[in-house]
RNA sequence: GCGCCCAUAGCUCAGUUGGAUAGAGCAACGGCCUUCUAAGCCGUGGGUCAGAGGUUCAAAUCCUCUUGGGCGUACCA
């Protein structure tokens, strides 16, 4: 446990006891202290103390004043707790400001050296976890819906881990069914030939314009539709012609979200084929009819009623026998549970799904799977427009590649006009970066459940509170460390020493930096990444306000110097470590 | 129709699980670059937390209803 954690336990514990002693002196037994309506929390402003104790829930069992009981807690807890720390009456809270300097030892030796594990914990510790997102058509390249979807899966899947959790990330491409012979269609009709390499079109573009035209075509030719269709066939009873046009038409399309992948961070551990996994689920199905948890229509198709959780009842097998979505997805768990023995499954997929994976979680659990209890399914809402849904058909769909680009160049202009060219070790690498910490910040910021809208303009700030913010700190803190470094025979044998940090910002930071963990865990708990991103930006905050007002190399003291900057590599380290976690890249310079 | 989700400053969003005068960024206005990067700092204005009831010492937060919006409710994925 953290140092203020352990600080702040022994205040809860000191503040009990006293509570049971005033029980005790005014006849009431001390067995009636509730000790869980006990929940301290953090005073308005930092000069009122750093740990509040409402006492409305004891005024009852006291027949006493909020106030009054303040009062008498505060007239003896010091003494009797031995405890230090300055406790202050506030109408009906007790406050406590407590003395820091321990706190910042601890906080100064764990982010010495800036170690990439601290603000880790243990709060999933060992517990198998994965986690599946993404999720692309192999039709059409990714756009801003995916790339919240991405950054959401890659955050989560960091956070899990600093957790504690032991994370496998999976990716399941989606690369058969009717809407891929679109593409491979219009590709065969209108293509003469063309490749990406000919065109010098990026391969995913390349293919998702032929799902394009095909959609044009279709609009003088319906029966293309149908032509599509047959091809589905031809592709299922493994044609070679049409299996060889899939194969390259699909090789392009991933290639080309790989190389998207790889500019946005993104990463897996597996990556599982719906061409590999559709017809899984089959015999679970059939296993399941036995078992007598579903039941077969006259039509010879097999369903789930639903009415245990309120729901109505949903195909599972058709009356051909063949799988479904909802199919495939049951045998794609069961296999992954076979692959590698997850406790918990985490499937990162838009909130127009849900009710998809009620049905799958339920189905799964009556099929008697353990495991299925664990399974969740992270729903984020969708990324709007300020003129409202991305329509492919009226053109409206932000292409992920393009907004990238875009925002790097406009990163890349700003480092020109700031006449940064000469200070940062590449203009295009430091644009994308910054490019990149934008749009990461913007997507993860909003919690993940809600509906989000996305301004192109606005969106594309730089300034306030967005992921440039931290990545500029960071940068201010490593050119300090830097200056240092170049003086460092200065300060040679003079260590750190945490009892010099006592201003207002000081304490501040030491407390927000200790807290790192604690957010960690937060937001590993509650799978949202936002929980982060507020935290960095506060700490950031406050040591931009900190470096702005206060001498940190210049201080009056070689000890203080030392000291000062053992503090900005503390919120250098929480912000860098933070930062992968939002798949935010760090910056030396920018 | 039924189910799930959402509604907080002009705009985009937070709000530590029910606690002190509801916060931040953008936008607007006003200050600060011979001093560790002005992608910054400081300040001003801006709110019936959609509305109405209820629970509670205490509600943006919990419950009910109403209004407005989104998404579902396929032998599509």
């Amino acid at each position: 446990m953290a140092g203020i954690d352990k600080l702040k336990n022994s205040w809860i514990n000191a503040v009990l006891a006293e509570l049971r002693r005033l029980a005790e002196s005014s006849g009431i037994d001390a067995a009636e202290v509730d000790s869980a309506a006990l929940v301290p929390g953090v005073p308005p402003n930092p000069e009122m103390g750093d740990i509040a104790f409402p006492l409305f829930p004891y005024a009852k069992l006291f027949k006493m004043a909020p106030p009054a009981i303040a009062a008498r807690l505060a007239e003896t807890i010091s003494v009797n707790s031995g405890l230090d720390g300055e406790v202050k009456v506030a109408g009906p809270y007790l406050n406590v400001a407590f003395s820091v300097s321990g706190v910042a030892e601890d906080l100064l030796a764990a982010t010495k050296d800036l170690p990439a594990e601290y603000g880790h914990g243990d709060s999933l510790k060992g517990i198998p976890v994965m986690v599946e997102f993404s999720c692309p058509n192999t039709n059409k390249p990714l756009h801003l819906g995916h790339l919240r979807n991405d950054a959401l899966g890659e955050s989560i899947s960091r956070i899990l881990k600093a957790a504690g959790a032991d994370v496998r990330k999976v990716n399941l491409i989606n690369d058969r069914g009717v809407h891929i012979c679109k593409s491979m269609l219009a590709y065969k009709k209108f293509s003469n030939g063309a490749t990406p390499e000919s065109t010098g079109i990026k391969s995913d573009r390349f293919v998702g314009d032929y799902y394009v035209k095909f959609n044009d075509w279709v609009k003088e030719y319906p029966a293309a539709d149908e032509e599509a269709r047959a091809m589905l066939v031809a592709w299922e009873d493994g044609d070679p012609e049409v299996t060889e046009l899939w194969k390259l038409m699909n090789s392009w399309a991933i290639g080309g979200i790989e190389q998207t992948y790889k500019a946005t961070g993104i990463s897996f551990d597996q990556v599982y084929y719906e061409s590999r996994t559709y017809t899984l689920g089959k015999d679970e199905i059939l296993k399941g009819l036995d078992k007598g948890a579903f039941y077969r229509e006259e039509d010879n198709s097999v369903w789930v009623d639903l009415e245990e959780i309120g729901l109505d009842k949903k195909v599972l097998l058709r009356s051909d026998g063949t799988s479904l979505y909802l199919t495939q997805d049951i045998g794609t768990a069961i296999q992954r549970q076979k692959d590698w023995h997850f406790e918990r499954l985490v499937y990162v997929v838009g909130s127009e799904q849900q009710y998809h994976f009620r049905v799958l979680f339920h189905v799964l659990d009556k099929l008697g799977f353990s495991w299925a209890k664990n399974l969740f399914h992270l729903s984020y809402g969708m990324v709007n427009l300020p003129e409202g849904k991305m329509k492919s058909r009226e053109g409206t769909v932000v292409d992920a590649d393009d907004l990238i680009r875009e925002l790097s160049a406009m990163a890349a202009a700003e480092i020109k006009e700031k006449e940064r060219e000469g200070e940062v070790d590449s203009v295009e690498e430091t644009g994308r970066k910054v490019a990149l910490a934008a749009l990461h910040y913007y997507l993860l910021q909003v919690s993940p459940n809600k509906d989000m809208v996305f301004n192109p303009k606005e969106s594309l700030s730089f300034n306030g509170n967005t992921g440039p913010y931290l990545q500029y700190m960071g940068a201010r803190i490593s050119s300090m460390r830097r200056k240092f470094e170049e003086r460092s025979n200065e300060f040679e044998g003079i260590k750190a020493d945490g009892t010099l940090l006592t201003n207002r910002e000081e304490r501040e930071l030491v407390k927000q930096a200790a807290d790192f963990s604690n957010a960690v865990a937060l937001s590993a708990a509650q799978y949202n990444p936002s929980v982060l991103t507020s935290y960095l930006y506060e700490i950031a905050k406050t040591f931009s306000r900190y470096y702005h007002d206060t001498p940190i190399l210049a201080a009056e003291s070689k000890p203080l110097v030392v000291t000062r900057l053992a503090l900005a590599e503390a919120v250098l380290c929480v912000l860098k470590n933070g930062m992968y976690l939002l798949n935010i890249p760090f910056v030396e310079k920018m």
